[in-house]
RNA sequence: GGGGCUGUGGGGUAGCUUGGUAUCCUACGGGCUUUGGGAGCCUGCGACCCCGGUUCAAAUCCGGGCAGCCCCA
């Protein structure tokens, strides 16, 4: 295995393809191929998204994958954005088509149209759907599988809202929504407003969540997306409000992808491979029996699986005959299996478990009668303690800097005084080679702009992903 | 956007300079013996990224494509 300190992106590389989260021999730029395993943990992820989003009102829908060429041709600064990104369907068989159809790289374009045809009236809003599907984009550059993938596997929610209050509310509801995904996943980030020029195309405002890795870049894992009207006007979405005027609405987005499981992966892991969080992990407990003279350990590892599995648990009974514990246990470490629970006689005897948690390496008993007090609570410790550690990674690559000197020779977030011009961001980033975050949120400082001393707010800038 | 490197059984590799016989480790299948931190022995399966060129002969040299990786902007 290689060392993750040292060599954190070729780290990425080997531990996702031994762990079986991604199969990247599939001969199509940029898209990869997700083995069972790698599905489940991302189809988990999609279900704390769901879950999170639904019972805040969303609803679930699915739209066409293929948008026509008279859908994406509005004369609108967001078709503009994505192209030269999109891959386009230019035949049916051996006939060259109609007009040509785009896989859509975001669903604007065909969400909206049926938004005009669905939203008549103010009792229709806010309008709150979203999907989960693959989105397609023409990346020129360096593919790296989650972040950067033609591919993509994209959540977006889309909002209608009666004006642009309401949509502000919109906004905030969703830093809650992430907060409470963000726990499960064990993933501190800070809130970024992107700069003008780095916003979504299209948009009033972006706001980013932001994560700083160990390795000192950040990664983006989500975005939330203020449109205003803008995208009303385009694509002529009103509604008659209870004076029987004819309104736009205001809309707003949110949008994460597989980015969150490579911050899963760069997050908690560790030199042995993986280390997922207990919500996230596809196999929560894996059972070790270790054999010898012992009659009872096949019936006594049965019945602890079926206990922990009646508890509501994703537990698995590692049965292969032909390895040893040793092999079984650096091989589920290296999947990122939040606990080991090992059976041998001392065990059959003493009606106990020996369960060992990832993060600790640290071996205790439980008795069977305890099992189900003292599992939940390993879970919510080994959750908690992955939150705290993460948090901590993230102060320790936090940096302040007063003078661009000192920004050039930190790694990790830098937070400096700037003054907003797209002049001195730029200044910034040529002399760091970093890039600009934009100004994070909930943060109240004040000074002088590193750059030109006019008055400034904080800014991040950090090497990103 | 620019530059560089690489492609050999499932994975990791030797061989390439100087053209001719493809090495080792691991994984996988079978067999016996094992099992409290990556077991051992026997045995079997399995590869030169694709297209074109040079040549009596190409994994090796040349050109193009595809794919992967790294660095810079």
């Amino acid at each position: 295995m290689i060392n993750k300190k040292s060599s954190g992106s070729e780290w990425y590389n080997e531990i996702i393809e031994t762990a079986s989260l991604v199969d990247k021999r599939y001969p199509v730029k940029g898209m990869n191929v997700l083995p069972p395993y790698g599905f489940k943990l991302v189809s988990i992820v999609d279900s704390i998204i769901r879950e999170a989003v639904n019972s805040n009102g969303f609803e679930e829908s699915m739209f066409p994958m293929l948008i026509s060429r008279d859908q994406l041709s509005v004369e609108f600064e967001h078709v503009k954005g994505f192209e030269g990104q999109v891959f386009w369907v230019t035949r049916g068989g051996n006939e060259p088509l109609e007009v040509d159809l785009a896989l859509r790289p975001t669903s604007e374009a065909a969400m909206y149209p049926m938004f005009s045809l669905w939203i008549r009236t103010h009792s229709d809003l806010p309008l709150k759907l979203y999907q989960i599907v693959n989105t397609y984009r023409y990346e020129t550059k360096h593919t790296r599988a989650f972040i950067r993938d033609r591919e993509i596997h994209f959540f977006e929610a889309h909002t209608a809202h009666a004006d642009f209050d309401d949509s502000e509310r919109q906004m905030q509801e969703y830093k809650q929504i992430m907060k409470n995904i963000s726990q499960k996943l064990c993933l501190p980030y800070v809130i970024n407003k992107r700069p003008e020029w780095d916003k979504f195309p299209g948009s009033q405002y972006s706001l980013a969540f932001d994560l700083i890795l160990p390795s000192g870049r950040s990664l983006q894992i989500g975005t939330i997306h203020q449109y205003g009207e803008n995208f009303a006007k385009n694509y002529d979405i009103r509604y008659s409000d209870p004076a029987g005027e004819r309104k736009l609405v205001s809309q707003t987005t949110y949008g994460m992808s597989g980015r969150l499981i490579a911050a899963i992966v760069f997050m908690h892991g560790d030199d042995k491979g993986l280390v997922l969080p207990p919500y996230v992990a596809p196999i929560q407990f894996i059972i070790v029996p270790i054999p010898g003279e012992n009659r009872n350990l096949a019936k006594y590892s049965t019945r602890v699986l079926e206990q922990i599995a009646s508890l509501g648990y994703r537990v698995r009974l590692d049965n292969r005959g032909s390895y040893t514990p040793g092999f079984k246990y650096n091989d589920w470490e290296m999947r990122g299996v939040p606990f080991r629970i090992e059976i041998g006689s001392k065990e059959t005897e003493g009606n106990f478990i020996t369960i060992v948690p990832r993060n600790t390496g640290k071996r205790s008993k439980i008795q069977i009668s305890e099992l189900q007090n003292s599992l939940a609570s390993a879970v919510t410790t080994l959750q908690d303690d992955l939150m705290k550690a993460a948090e901590e990674k993230m102060r320790e690559m936090t940096v302040q800097v007063n003078d661009i000197k000192n920004a050039k020779t930190s790694t990790g977030m830098i937070r400096l005084m700037w003054c907003g011009r797209k002049e001195c961001a730029d200044k910034i980033e040529q002399e760091t080679e970093l890039s600009c975050l934009g100004y994070p949120q909930d943060d109240s400082g004040e000074g002088k702009c590193v750059i030109c001393s006019l008055p400034a707010k904080p800014a991040y800038f950090s090497r990103t992903y």
